[in-house]
Formats: C-alpha cells, structure tokens, sequence
DNA sequence: GCCGTTTTCGGCCCGACTGTTTTCAGTCG
C-alpha cells in the first residue's frame, strides 16, 4: 500500500537475530547461528529496504543469503511473520532471552538456570540469586551469583530509556506515514529526540492540523502502533512494537510554532527562557508571547519567537540549560557546524578486516554522500577476531588502494590503520609500517577493565606517539550495554592539545565518543575534532548525522572539526 | 545455516579474561 508499511531492515534483522538466539538456547549447530546472525547484520546494514530487493529479486546474490534465508524473509514479506521463529516463541518463554541478554550469561547458563533453578524469567532469576541457589550450581560461585543480581539492577534502571539511533528512525518512519495524511499541515520530532540527546525516554512528534481526530485515527492505526496509552482531544501517546513510547500532539497552524518550542524543551531551557522574557517586559507561555508594549507574537517559525525577545536563534542541539540562552542574548553563540561541512569520514573498515562492504563499494557510496575523501582504516593485527591486518596484509591493501586512486579524479581514499593500543602498554604495529599510513586512527580494544591510571597511561603513550593521529572512541562506551573504561578524560585532552593530536567524535549511536561534555572540554582545551562513523557497512556510513549533533551539542564549530577541510589543508594537519 | 568450481561435502576468524577451579568452561570482543 504505502512505501512506509514495508517491513524495515531491522525488523527483518531482528527476526534472525531472534531465532540464532533461540536456537543457541536450545543448543543449535554454532555455524547454523553464525549464518543467520552473518544474514542479520547484513540485512541491518543493506542501504536499501530489503523488502523492495526481495521483490525485485536482487536479494539472492546478497551475500551470506542463501535459499533457505531467502525463503524466510519471503515469509516475513508475504505474512509479517516466520513460522520457524513463531514456533521457538511458543515453545521457549521469552524471559530467558533476556537472561541470556545478561553480561555474562550466555545461552549455556541460561539454559542451566532454566533448567535446574526454573528460571524463566529475571524476576525468577533474581528470586533465585536471593535465595542463594546460583552459587549452589557446578562452576557457579558468589561472585558470578552477586554480578547477576548488580547486572539485573542496572537492567531495571535503566528500563525506559532507548537509544537516539532507534527512535530517530522510528521518528523518520511515523513522521513520513504522517505527512501523508491531507490533515497533517506541518510535522515535526520535537522533545529531546529533536535535541538529539544520546539516550530518550520517549518520541514526541507535533501536528499542525485542523482536523486532530483524523491525525490521532491515523496514529492509532499505524502498523508499528501496539497499543493505545491515552488519548485526549488533541493527543495520543501509544506504545509501540519498537518498544519506544510515542506521544503526538496536534495543534492549529496557529499554534504551530509556540508549541514546537514548548514541546522540543529542555525544561531547563524553557524555565530561563521565561525568566529572561520576564526580565525583558515580555510575557511568554505555552500559547503565545505578548507584552512589553507589542501586539501578541504570530510567528512564522521558532527563530520569530527568538527574535522577538531579541536573542538569537538557538538551535534545538543546544537547549540544555547550560548557558545558552545567556549567550543568544549576549549574540555570541557559537556557529554550529552543519552536516553539509562534512568532507570525508576517516575511520571506516572494509572486509579486509571485520567490515562487510569492498573498498571500492564504500568510495563509492562515499561519493554518492558528496564526500571528496575517505580513509579505510581495518583493524590491525592483534584483533585477531576482526581479522585484523598485518604489515604484509596491509602493504597490499595500500597497493589496491594506489590503484584505486587512480580512477579518481575527484575523489581520494587515503590509506589509514585503525591501531590497537595493546594491552600491555605500546602500539599492535611497528613505526616503520604506521609512517606508510595517511591516517592513523589510536584505539583501545581489550583490558577494558584496568585501573584508571594503567588505562590513562596506555592511551597517553599512544598520544605521545609521532605516527598517531587520531585517538578513537576514547571511552569505549557501548550505550545501554557497557561503561566506558576508567579513563582520566582530561588528562588524555590535555596531552592531546600538548601534542596536537586529534580527537574522534565516533558517530555511532551506540557510542556517541567523545559525548557532548567531552566536546566542550575538548573545545576548551583548544584540541581538534574528527567525526567519524567507524562504519562496517553501507548504511553505517549515514550516521555521520549522529557524530555531527553531538559535535553541535558540545558547541562545535566548522573550524574545531579537521574533516570539515578540503583534503590539502587535511593532509597538512596529518602530515605534521 | 552459507559457500564453492582443484571440494555438492566439509570447511566455516581466535585468543584473552574471569571465576571457578587445580585444569577448564563460558563469555566476550
């Protein structure tokens, strides 16, 4: 019917990603599992909906899509669902995909504590960790019994909170489903998913409409809708298959512009936002702006609103309460960078090492985004999980790369390493291999766990280093799944500003690294800025966006970002 | 499960870390 009632890539994604997992529950063939998450992660990361290549009968030559998971994915298109997936859903609880989901619970001790303890669920689980019956098990002891209960705790608390990633292609999807309906005048995201914080609890999406009942029918039947909240004369909130609760409010076009202010926040803004509009004679609520001797405001867009009360436009990225609205009025905000400043992305892998695409896909659909450069960086080798690079591996890389090149008139591929900062202190490849590199992008990826000063010190070794350029995703957060490793932040930027070594904004929602608050210090100490996507596929290479409002966030400007410059003047930074 | 053309069968990235053990299983990146 309409092109938004298709089935997104990630709902066929996660239907593989489901089934590998209940069939690991039930013990499965590793390779059989291996295969369906290999198809998942492919589908998530195809930049074309699945379901219009399965239709087109282009998705046979995908690789790692073989009969049998093409025939599944029929079933999803044709029916919505898998009988193979719906089978294990009756057959196994759904509780023991979320124990499994525990750190370090997998699909063996999960099985255990079904089968010998009854749990089939946290609650179950963690009913049995108080009764002490965990560390009562074989190869089970206190310590593993204990992290499972502080584990399940950091669960629970986290409970209502998604990852921007997630609702902003929720929002995507809605708010295009919306603008189709004749109602609908104006659609627009607001709340915090407009000021693009890294975690939301919610979607909210604002209407401009002069027939509410229409827009909120049409909400409630939206096929990712799962359930009606509440719904008033003017607003819905429902749940959703996505997990994310969404909330749409409709307003007259009148109302429009007031309202999109109200609703985008943050509260902190609003609140010093009124004062200073009390401050200044004026009147500002929910509805309207009016005193001070002028007529009441009918704005034209949120910058009227601004404007009127003689500040400058703020843009939703900065509406934290943190000093802006101080700076709007004083006319000295920073000037955002924009995506548009982007010239190329310097960290990206390729399946020389654990990416999915060839060099010459990613140059490709890097040209297509309007990019004039890239560099490929894999994974170097001591990774030995990614396949990471050695010297040899890399010199032929580097060779393709010349020839590539060479069919570019318009467009470079810079030849980069994505080095691992070992363990044990130094770099996972030697001097005189680094110095053949254009970008040499520093990150940590094992000993997670050490002190703060053993960590600190591990990565001020690779700032010191004359071949490093770029230090990578410094914290290593995952959002939502792991804590950063205890690494003294301010130390690493000092050292970075000493050395003038630049610093990754790593782009993908699940990292967000640097964060916001780390790019203000960055800011401050005067050290320059990377925004990268470290894509393993296609579709990553989009969320550049992601690296961009964090950037805008912590008040980045075009010129504190060295991939805003043409690649001479890049290549100068580099070549230092 | 997928893949291939010196294989339609037999391969399919590995190694560190942790907590439990006293030699290893499970998990993770």
């Amino acid at each position: 019917m309409f092109e938004v009632f298709i089935l997104h890539n990630m709902e066929i994604a996660w239907s593989f990603y489901e089934l590998a997992d209940l069939l690991e529950f039930k013990g499965d063939d590793f390779f059989k599992l291996r295969a369906y998450r290999n198809a998942a992660k492919t589908i998530a990361g195809l930049p074309e909906p699945v379901e219009r290549l399965y239709r087109e009968k282009k998705l046979a030559k995908v690789p790692g899509i073989g009969k049998n998971i093409l025939a599944k994915i029929g079933e999803l298109v044709a029916t919505g669902k898998m009988e193979k997936l719906e089978r294990l859903r009756r057959e196994i609880p759904g509780g023991v995909l979320e124990i499994m989901a525990l750190p370090g619970v997998g699909a063996k001790r999960a099985s255990i504590f079904y089968q010998q303890l009854g749990a089939a669920s946290l609650d179950q689980l963690l009913q049995a960790a108080r009764e002490h019956r965990i560390r009562a098990l074989a190869g089970m002891g206190a310590k593993t019994e204990l992290e499972i209960v502080r584990n399940i705790d950091i669960l629970r608390n986290r409970a209502g909170s998604f990852l921007l990633g997630l609702a902003r292609q929720l929002a995507d999807e809605l708010t295009g489903f919306i603008k189709m309906l004749p109602e609908a005048l104006k659609v627009e995201v607001a709340g915090s998913v407009r000021r693009w914080r890294e975690t939301v609890g919610d979607l909210d999406i604002l209407v401009a409409s002069r027939e509410p009942e229409q827009v909120l029918d049409a909400v409630a039947l939206y096929p990712r809708t799962r359930e009606i909240l509440e719904r008033k004369r003017n607003i819905i909130k429902v749940a959703t298959w996505w997990g994310i609760p969404v909330e749409v409010a409709v307003v007259s076009p009148e109302q429009f512009w007031f309202a999109l202010l109200w609703n985008t926040g943050s509260k902190k803004h609003l609140e010093q936002l009124i004062n200073l509009s009390l401050s200044k004679g004026f009147k500002l609520e929910p509805g309207g702006l009016s005193g001070n001797g002028h007529q009441a405001l009918i704005p034209h867009s949120e910058g009227d609103i601004y404007s009127r009360l003689g500040l400058q436009y703020i843009p939703p990225e900065l509406r934290e309460g943190r000093g802006e609205v101080e700076q709007a009025d004083a006319h000295a905000l920073p000037e955002l960078l924009e995506n548009g400043d982007i010239k190329g992305d310097l960290h990206l892998h390729s399946n020389w090492s654990d990416g999915g695409n060839s060099i010459g896909e990613i140059a490709a659909r890097a040209r297509e985004k309007g990019y004039s450069y890239i560099a490929v960086t894999d994974h170097s080798q001591s990774l030995k999980i990614a396949r990471g690079l050695t010297p040899e591996r890399l010199e032929e890389q580097y060779a393709l790369i010349d020839g590539l090149n060479g069919e570019y008139t318009d467009f470079t591929v810079l030849k980069g390493i994505e080095v691992d900062i070992l363990a044990g202190g130094g770099l996972d490849l030697p001097d005189q291999v680094l110095e053949t590199a254009d970008v040499v992008v520093a990150s940590v990826h094992s000993g997670f766990r050490q002190d703060p000063e053993t960590i600190t010190s591990r990565i001020l070794q690779a700032v010191e280093s004359e071949h490093v350029d770029i230090i990578g995703h410094l914290t290593g957060r995952m959002l939502g799944q792991r804590e950063g490793y205890a690494v003294d932040v301010e130390r690493v930027l000092e050292a970075a500003a000493r050395h003038g070594k630049i610093m990754e904004i790593n782009s993908s929602p699940d990292r967000l690294d640097l964060n916001d608050e780390n790019v203000r210090l960055a800011r401050e100490y005067g050290v320059k800025i990377a925004i990268n996507t470290d894509a393993h596929d296609l579709k990553r290479l989009d969320e550049m966006e992601y690296g961009v409002a964090t950037a805008r966030r912590g008040g980045l400007e075009s010129r504190d970002v060295v991939n805003t410059l043409e690649l001479p003047e890049l290549l100068k930074i580099l070549r230092r």
